[in-house]
DNA sequence: GCTATCTTTATCGAAAAAGGTAAGCTGGCG
DNA sequence: CGCCAGCTTACCTTTTTCGATAAAGATAGC
């Protein structure tokens, strides 16, 4: 259940940032230099193999010119507080 | 250069988080509960002083019911490419 | 086939995240 | 005052990121 939703949102942001630095024409080697971020890392970000932290992540959109939400802009999964309604997902409940 | 910047955005992130947990009256262990992410990690998180990998945000934007996004949001950042003019900040120049 | 470029994978060492636990620290309340 | 709830900080252990390097795919062109 974690592990699952997880790699999802690894993939999808390593495919992001793959397009981004592809649609600007940069290899994993420019990216590198322009992020301080090795290539064999950005490789496995890309590929979603890794978890990345937010100032890796930070530093990859810089170098993109994108914001940090764009790499990760969760599309679908943004249930978007529309309906906060009560029957939220989860509320706790036994847990409070 | 880069540390400053870091960690303003971790700062950042960590005050958005704490408001928006505390616009929903839960406490740390609460949000620990629900995260699956222990309290003083939180607490880290919060204040700053820790780096928080992309599912970790990813839980904490969950059990928030928030976009992932929505904590990260560098309000200023946010450049958007609107002017992806090609006078951009730096264009690899010596590097390509 | 050979070569160059890009990417992926593997290994190693250092640094850091994260859970757990425990110890402080603050404020409110009886 | 003591007590409690909430947050912070410190220590420890495990896991993971990350850089560096090297090696191994994968294409494309000579």
């Amino acid at each position: 259940m974690v592990d699952d939703a997880e790699k999802k949102l690894l993939a999808d942001a390593g495919h992001r940032i793959r397009e981004t630095r592809a649609a600007q024409g940069l290899s994993l080697e420019q990216l590198a230099r322009l992020t301080g971020i090795s290539a064999p890392a950005l490789s496995l970000i890309e590929t979603g193999k890794r978890d990345p932290r937010l100032t890796t992540l930070k530093r990859i959109a810089d170098a993109l010119r994108v914001a940090p939400a764009t790499l990760i802009a969760d599309g679908p999964g943004t249930v978007e507080p529309s309906a906060s309604s009560s029957a939220g997902g989860y509320d706790l409940g036994e847990y409070q």
